[in-house]
This record gives C-alpha cells, sequence and structure tokens, in this order.
DNA sequence: ACACCGCGTGAAGAACCCGTGAACGCGCCG
DNA sequence: CGGCGCGTTCACGGGTTCTTCACGCGGTGT
C-alpha cells in the first residue's frame, strides 16, 4: 500500500514516514507541489497526504492538477482552520482535510477510510488519444502522430478541460472560470483567441470542426471520439 | 438527491434540514439510532449524517449495522473531539467525522465531497428518448437517429422546457417567462417562430403533431412519450 | 354567410457573435 | 540590455441568431 507524502517541511515528512512505515504502508516523500503532481502520476500512489502550505504552488492547485488524471484519495494536511480554505480544498477534489496539530491515530483512521471506499473504483488512463492527437494529462504533454506539440500554459488548462468533459457543452462562463480562475466570467475575447491557438496548433478548422466546436451564443463543445 | 439526518435534538434537526434543503438537498429526519437503521433501509437514502451521541443506542453501533447493508456514505456529527472516538467511527465504516460546533459551509463541502466519490460510479442518465429523438439534457445535445441536430441556444431552451413537462399544458405566459425571462409574456409571435422552428428540425408535422400539440388559444404541449 | 382571431408559414432587417490578424506590455533569460 | 514567449486587448469582415412583419388559412361566434 503506498503513499505519498508531499509536504515542505523536513520533520513532519519523517514523522509521517516513520508511523506509516510502522503501519505496514510504503511511503514516498516529496517537498514541492510540482514534485507531488509527478510523483503522484509516476508512482501511482494509492494514496495521497498534501500539504496546503507549500512554497511552490497552491495546495488547491496541486489536488487540481492530480484529479485531472487520477481519482486516487488526497487527504489534506494543513495549519488553516478556516472554513473557506477547507470548503476550495475539497471542492477542489480533496476527500478529507484535517488541521495541523492532528493526532496520528486520527490520521490513521481517516487513511483507511479513504482507502476502504479506494475499493470500487476502475483504474483510469491518464493518457486520453483522438485519432492521432493524445493528451497525457499527467505528463501535461500533447503529441499529434508522435509529434510533440507545444502549448502554453493557458493553452494547455483549456485543452484539459474540453477533453475532460467531451462531448458536453461548455458555455462561456463555465470555460473561463475554469482556466482563468473564479474572477472571469465575461471575456470571451480570451476564449476566442485561446480556441483559435489550439485549433492552429491541433490542426483543426474552424469551418469545419473535427474537434473543437463552437456552439453561437454559448460556449464551445469537445466533439472528437476517444479511441 | 435525499440526505438522512440521524440527531435527537430538535434544533440541530431543523437546522441541518434549513441549510440543505436550501441547497437543494431532500431531507429526511430521525431522532434515534433504531429508527436510522431502518430508515437508511427503506429510504435508500444519498447520504446519512450522523450524530454519536444518540439516546437509545451508540453511534458506532448504528454505522456498523448501516454497513451491513448499504455503502452509503456516512458523516458523523459530534461533540467528542477525542481520537479514539473518531478512530472508533471511522473503522466502523463512516467516511468522515466532523466536531461540533462545525461551520455549515464545511458540512455541506465535506457532503460534496462524499457524494462525488460515491456518485462517480453510477451514471445519472439525463437523456431522454422519444421514438428516434434523444435529447441529452447534460451535454445539451439533440440527436434524432443518431444524428446531430443543431438547435440555437432559444431553441433549445425551449425544447428543453418542453421535454422536461411532458404531458402537461404550458402556457403562452409560462413558456414566455421560462425561456425569455420574467420581462416576458405576450409576445406569442416568439413561440410561433420557435415552435416552427423545433417542429422542422425534429421533423415534426403542426397538421399532425407527433412531438408539439399546439392548444389554440392557450399555449403548447409535448406529447411524445419516453421510451 | 361573414367578420374576427389565432396560428402556421415565409422572409427580411437588425443585432449580435465569432474568426482572424495583429499590436502592446510584461516578465524572463541570455 | 535586447530578444522572446506569453497573456491581454483591439478592430474588422462575415456569418449566425433574434426580432419583427406580412400574408393565408381554418375555426368560432354572431
Amino acid at each position: 500500500m503506498k503513499v505519498l507524502v508531499v509536504d515542505d517541511e523536513p520533520q513532519i515528512r519523517r514523522a509521517l514516514r516513520t508511523s506509516l512505515e510502522a503501519h505496514g504502508y510504503t511511503v514516498e516523500t516529496v517537498g514541492t507541489g510540482d514534485e507531488g503532481v509527478v510523483a503522484a502520476a509516476s508512482q501511482h500512489p494509492e494514496l495521497i497526504l498534501l500539504d496546503l502550505g507549500l512554497p511552490d504552488m497552491d495546495g488547491t492547485e496541486v489536488i487540481t492538477r492530480v484529479r485531472a488524471f487520477s481519482e486516487v484519495p488526497i487527504i489534506v494536511l494543513s495549519v488553516r482552520e478556516s472554513q473557506s480554505d477547507k470548503v476550495a480544498a475539497l471542492d477542489a477534489g480533496a476527500d478529507d482535510y484535517v488541521t495541523k496539530p492532528f493526532g496520528m491515530e486520527e490520521l490513521l483512521a481517516r487513511s483507511r477510510a479513504a482507502l476502504r471506499r479506494k475499493g470500487s473504483g476502475e483504474p483510469d488512463a491518464p493518457i486520453l488519444t483522438f485519432g492521432s492527437l493524445q493528451v497525457d494529462l499527467a505528463k501535461q504533454l500533447v503529441t499529434i502522430e508522435a509529434e510533440q506539440v507545444h502549448l502554453t500554459p493557458t493553452e494547455y488548462g483549456l485543452l484539459e478541460v474540453l477533453v475532460t468533459n467531451p462531448g458536453k457543452l461548455l458555455t462561456h462562463q463555465w470555460l473561463l472560470r475554469r482556466v482563468w480562475g473564479q474572477g472571469y466570467g465575461t471575456e470571451t475575447t480570451y476564449l476566442r483567441t485561446y480556441v483559435r491557438a489550439l485549433r492552429r496548433k491541433l490542426g483543426d478548422d474552424a469551418s469545419a470542426p473535427a474537434l473543437i466546436v463552437t456552439e453561437p451564443g454559448v460556449g464551445y463543445r469537445w466533439v472528437a471520439d476517444a479511441t
């Protein structure tokens, strides 16, 4: 049973490692959010313990990134007790939220509860294929006919929400909030610009779309069939 | 989305009921553990909020009894903060443990997290079928004989309120308010135009309607049987 | 029988939206 | 310090959608 610990404080990493290993878990530890996402993709842990106070990126960002390609249980550890922090983390896709300092017995029990639930899930493929187009959600890598395509962060973010919601009509507001953040919702010119960039780089034609269909006045829709 | 609240304090029951119902949940409440187990079996709730301090039986006992026949998510609410209580409840099969007093926003977020985990397994089918016509409410996609039909936003909005109120007589004013907004109510020409567009695109004949029947002087009625 | 009302039909102007191309500013790295 | 990548913003032309109008037709009541 492999557990990934993402925390920047070495003593906490050590404490978690010893306690977890004493209970029969295998433990991997990393110190930054970026390493956390990479390890979640490459190591395939069965549980992630994630500290929210990371130096390089916000904790909810890590959750969103991991949730893009995996449904592995995530338990958040944080010193922040405010409701808004908890709500943000849970709604981003976390399974549980424990405030520091916490009791190790409680954390172990919550880990058992999270792992017990995981029983009925099916392993998901982190690589989506649409004809000659491939999107590796874990590595954030896009290839077309085995040729790597370079996308800017915003372009990739938009592509990710599109391919993970295939067939669905995604409204302008929904896309903007999802890719640019909660403060956005009316900047449809952003979408036009980035949808255009995606279509160009992915070889799609706006007048005869095979990937991204525009629904006038409403939003966009990813129409390619996964193969 | 039905939620079962098991708590012996009437004011907590009331508070939970109002908050949950305000967020769109259907709420059942009972006051004893015995009733809780019975309600869990008979009502098939999709989430259980369980107070540990029940008069007739220990809370972990309730969890064990429910877990004997159901995997419905259980969130424990308790005044007890000791680790041993949390461990006991979680190991008995609870999904989460929240200590009173708790913030309602946090509880709602934890409820969403629990329901999200559960919901990912069973595909809720919001696809309505009427013969060869299919309306996918989630994707906002309309197909006829597996062939995609393109509808404008207004056309789709009108179709949606029609198919979600099958058989009912929908007055002009009601339809206009529902599709165009509160400020409308007399513009029957809009309805004529868009009902016509729908009939054309869906292959219905106004003089022998199989989908949309006009009720002269009153409104319209969706008459197709869901299959 | 006749006028009237509501509906279906078709079409046309106006308003809106999208695709396209390009420019500007900012941070970063050499 | 200069270029480069990226995000943001603007303007224009063409297409789609919304709104509005006009004309027949059938049913209703007088």
